[in-house]
Parts: structure tokens; C-alpha cells; sequence
DNA sequence: CTGAAAGCGCTTACAG
DNA sequence: CTGAAAGCGCTTACAG
């Protein structure tokens, strides 16, 4: 099955290889209404569809972006990834999208993979361990942005949460409720990255603000298998936390499983609140009271930094940090 | 910043650039250990990386499948996307996921897009409104998969739950546990796809093999949208349903959102079983009752299937149904 | 208004 | 053991 290509077209239908071409990029300026019609006819005939790959190679741009992102097992990245799906679409960009696993030697292999099938710019959520990979994207001016983390000291463009504040919100919400007995747990740090780091900090200067004092066994960053350990050593404490705010999706499940299972009730026993706003904190019971990222707007504003960035070559040194407010939802897993 | 070629390479090594493309394809066989370094060298030092793109065009080949799912929100996308990759990535393959949210144009769009990218072959959840496309695709000998969904005299191999398995294992628990009046809740009706379809007539066989009658008011295929109120409805009936069996994971966190919302308790009041094991199932309050698929041997099987075909060109006549065999995962929602 | 020609960056017979 | 040349299917100045 020979697939029909360009030159067929242009001799079913008399004309020059060329004037297919300026038919299909819709350049009709000089072309006479007769062509036009022999062209198009030869092209629904044969069923012609041209070769992007091809095209691709000649014009030196794919209309594809990547996205690498570090866990596509978060809710997050679902949301995130969505988004930017939706503005490049309407930019009539593609979008590969590949999962780092949080794994460096992963987050490299799709990088050179992504490049070297000449992705057009690449939106990831660094893992932090390819310093050398990312200050050479950037001395290339290769369009880069940054999502949901920055790494120290590489000025990418990021889009990030408003970490501290987000905690925050968790933190006055528990302290308004009367608990003072605060936990967080997240999974292991990784100190290349901002944002869990943000969050722990977040969480000392909150109670500090509130003349809480931090208790160091209420901080927990650890593997996500150890999670239901961790949560029975704490809760095992002389003097237990009484709340404690879920560092992500993943936490949050776990904590919740733990509940079930040791027939902790939510929230008498413990209250909880999660960062983002999983599909069922709403229904689950009880719901949960979360704070929300504003995922959509993330994406689209990644997507649309990143897109601008490949339109006018020139990257910009707009290599700020962008920052996007949480919203606290209201539920009821607080007592 | 012009990217490194293939040339430049060449000409630093004082090589041809054929002698270049043989030792990047490992074609070692003629090569002296000399020239061989020399190459070597000068790749690293320039930092050259081969650009795919080009190499399609020429083998091809893109060493990309693409996938078009019904609708990228199904926990069974998801998890069938993620068998899928695994295994292309363990081929050297990439792949591309496009949701066409149970639309056909999109679905075309998406096809036509995919193959004019040139990928490789197509896994698609069909909707079913494009059989003269999907026709045309086998025509060509085009290596293509339909997953989740068959459509009537398109036969192209497909990978297919055992759906009327599905369903008789939910209402075969309900009945062990004394309910009979089992109603069945889909989503709106795709007539040109065989799933849903068989759902329905795999319940109405299996109550009529227990001897139950019937009650075309217990079953239910609507949009989304109406869900809540279809279910006020159903439950409103003069004898309403003491079970329900929610077709996708869609409606059954429709009708978790429902009874929290109206106070019902699950499974005093009524008793849930959900097709697809979705991921909060085992910690809800109460836990959840399922029929799992087993998503990923479904997304391995038809990755598997589709590298057949395209590295075998000549694709057999292997055109038929793939069934597997859903499992019963019993928890607390039946009474 | 339309066509001939060069070129995008590779691969692959083929010659030597 | 290595290189010159053709070609993959397009696009794009440029000439006429």
C-alpha cells in the first residue's frame, strides 16, 4: 500500500509539486480559481493526506511541545496536563507527554528523547538532578519552562504554587477550629527541588506566627511505602497530634486507609486536610476538606509562557518565579 | 544557535557522513577502531544528537504508535494507557495519547492527525461513528487495535472485556445476598459500539437465568447529567430497587455524591456494586464492592498485538475478539 | 499565475 | 574499510 504523496497529486492534477504545496498552506494569492479546483479534486480522489514528518524536517519545527511530568500518578499532573493539552490544541500544538517517575535518570532519557525528536520546547517538573542538562537548555535559549517546582540557582521560568501559603491556610484553619497539635507528613524529600521544602518551612513559620510551638516528631518526610508506619508511631506519641495536613494526594490516601483500618474515626479522632483537591474529597465520607491548587490555571499559563517563548525566538529573561494562589475547600474532616 | 548535524560531525571527524550514520546504527562491522573513536569523539565534544525526525522520514518509521481513548477521565483510560506505554517503551516505541471524549469528530481529527504524523499504528476506543475511517484503515493494511469496544462488521481485532461475565458476577452477589430488585445505571447509550450494549443484555440474561423478572424501569442508560435525578426517580418508584450496579466509575461517583447528598446509607438503604475497580474503592466509607477489569493486561495485550503488526507488515487475519475475564472484588457496599 | 531547483538531516545501496 | 550520491516528502525563494 504505496501511500499517495505529494507528486502523485501534483500529476493527477497537472500542476507543479509547488502548487500542491501552496494550495495546502493556503497561499491561494496568485492562484487561478481553475487550479485551485483540479487541485483540490486530485487530492480528495486520491485521498491525500501530506506528511508531517516531512514538513517537519523542511520547516524545522514539529508544532509539538513536551511536557515531562514528575509522577503521572498525582492527581495534579492529570489536571496539569489536561490544561496545557487544551491551550497548545488551540494553538494547533500537540503535546507528548511522558512520566519521570521522579527519577533523574528517567526525567534525562525523556529530555534527549524529546529533543531529538525535535519537540518544539518542553514544559517538566524538574526532579532538581540534572543541573548540567537544564543550564545547557537554557544557554541554548531553548524554550524551557518549569512546573509546580523551581531548582535553585537554574533561572527558568516557573509556575509554582504559593507553597507557604498554602500551609497556611491549612494551619489557621485547624488553629480557628482550636487544635494546636498540627502534623504534616509528605513523602521523601527531595532538597533539589522547592516545594516540599517550601512546605515544611511553610509549616515552622505558621505555628511560629501563631506562637505554636514545632515539635519536630510532628514533621514526617518519608517513603511513601512507610507512610501507614510512620502514621502508627506518631499517633503513638505521649502527646499525639491531634490534625494533620496531608502533603499531597498520595499522603492522603494512605492516611485515609490507615483510618479505616485501625477504626479511627475522621474527625474525632484526628482531623485532616489534604493538599489538592482529590477527585473525592467532595463524596467520600466525610468529605474532606483540601486546599486546592489552581491546577488549570497553572497549566495554561505554562502552556502559554512556553508557547510564547517558541513564537519570538528570543527567550525572554522573564525567568521569574510565577506564583498561583491555593484556595482553601472547606469540608468535613476537621473537627 | 544552530543545532549540531550530522555534517558537522562528519566534517570534525574528517569522516564521510556516511561512515558517521553506521556508527550511530552500530554498524560496526567494517569500521576501524580509529575511525570508530574518532567519531566517538567528535559527537561528544560537539554535543550532537541525531535528529529523529529526519531518520523518519527516511525509514519510514517513526517508532510511535498512537492511542485515541474514549475519554481520558475513565480510570480505565488511564490505567490501560499506562500497560500500553509500558510496554512500547520496552520495545523502543513511543506513544502519543489523544482523548477523543466519546466524540466522533474529534476521534477523526485525532486519526487523521496521528497519521499524518506518520505513527506507526493506531490502538483506538472507538466510537464507532467513523466506520467508513476505520474500514479504510484496514483496507490499507494499517496496523489497528480497537480497545474497551468492537464495532458491528469492522473487523479489526479487538481487546474486550468479557462484559456479560462482568455483569453476572455483580448481580450473582447481589442474589447470594438476597436482593432481586437489581437495577443497572450506565451512561448514555452508544448503539454503534458494542459494550454498553452488552452490559444491558448480559443483566437481563442473567436475571432471567435466576428466574427474576425484568423491570425495564430498573434499567438506565443516560447522560451524565441526569443521573441524579434518574436515580430520585428510580428510588421514588413504588417498589424501588434495592441494588444498583453502576456501569462505569463515572456513575458510581455520581451515586456515592447522591446518597451522601440525600442521606441514603450504602448498603443499608441500598446496596452498590461498581464496574472498574476505581482507585478510592478499598478506603471508602464503606468500602466498595466492584467488578475489576484487568486493565493492565488489556493495555499489555493490545500493545503487544499492535508492535506485532507492524513489525510483521503483512498484518494476519487475526481479526478476532480478545475477551478477558472481569474478578469480583467483594467489600462492604452489598448488604 | 506557475514551475524548476535546492535543501531540510538523515540512511542506504553501491562502488572502490 | 570508507565515501559519493540518491532519495525520503515536503517548502520556499526565485525566475519567468
Amino acid at each position: 500500500m504505496k501511500p499517495v504523496t505529494m507528486a502523485d497529486v501534483a500529476r493527477k492534477a497537472q500542476v507543479s509539486k509547488s502548487t500542491v504545496s501552496q494550495y495546502l498552506n493556503k497561499r491561494y494569492d496568485y492562484m487561478s480559481e481553475q487550479t485551485k479546483v483540479r487541485v483540490e479534486e486530485a487530492i480528495s480522489e486520491l485521498g491525500y493526506q501530506p506528511n508531517i514528518v516531512a514538513r517537519s524536517l523542511k520547516q524545522k519545527s514539529t508544532k509539538t511541545i513536551g511536557v515531562i511530568v514528575a509522577n503521572i500518578l498525582h492527581t495534579f499532573s492529570t489536571e496539569v496536563s489536561r490544561a496545557i493539552e487544551d491551550v497548545c490544541h488551540g494553538e494547533d500544538f500537540h503535546t507528548i507527554i511522558c512520566n519521570a517517575d521522579d527519577d533523574p535518570v528517567k526525567e534525562k532519557r525523556y529530555i534527549e528523547m524529546l529533543r531529538a525528536k525535535q519537540v518544539d520546547g518542553l514544559i517538566v517538573f524538574p526532579t532538581g538532578d540534572n543541573r548540567d542538562l537544564y543550564k545547557k537548555m537554557l544557554d541554548e535559549q531553548y524554550p524551557l519552562v518549569f512546573l509546580d517546582r523551581s531548582v535553585p540557582d537554574i533561572p527558568a521560568s516557573s509556575i509554582m504554587l504559593n507553597n507557604e501559603k498554602a500551609i497556611e491556610l491549612a494551619v489557621d484553619h485547624f488553629v480557628q477550629k482550636g487544635n494546636e497539635r498540627i502534623a504534616i507528613m509528605t513523602t521523601s524529600f527531595i532538597d533539589k527541588v522547592t516545594p516540599r521544602y517550601e512546605r515544611v518551612e511553610g509549616y515552622k513559620k505558621a505555628l511560629r506566627n501563631r506562637n505554636i510551638e514545632v515539635n519536630e516528631e510532628y514533621i514526617q518526610c518519608v517513603d511513601p511505602e512507610i507512610i501507614p508506619l510512620t502514621l502508627k508511631q506518631m499517633l503513638a506519641l505521649s502527646t499525639p497530634p491531634d490534625c494533620i495536613i496531608a502533603g499531597n494526594d498520595f499522603v492522603l490516601k494512605e492516611i485515609l486507609r490507615f483510618s479505616k483500618q485501625e477504626s479511627l474515626s475522621i474527625p474525632e479522632d484526628l482531623s485532616v486536610i489534604g493538599i489538592d483537591d482529590v477527585p473525592y474529597a467532595s463524596f467520600y465520607n466525610p468529605s474532606i476538606t483540601t486546599v486546592a491548587q489552581p491546577t488549570f490555571k497553572m497549566g495554561k499559563m505554562a502552556a502559554e509562557l512556553l508557547l510564547e517563548k517558541i513564537k519570538k525566538k528570543q527567550v525572554q529573561d522573564d525567568l521569574s518565579e510565577y506564583r498561583f494562589e491555593p484556595t482553601l475547600m472547606v469540608r468535613e474532616s476537621v473537627n
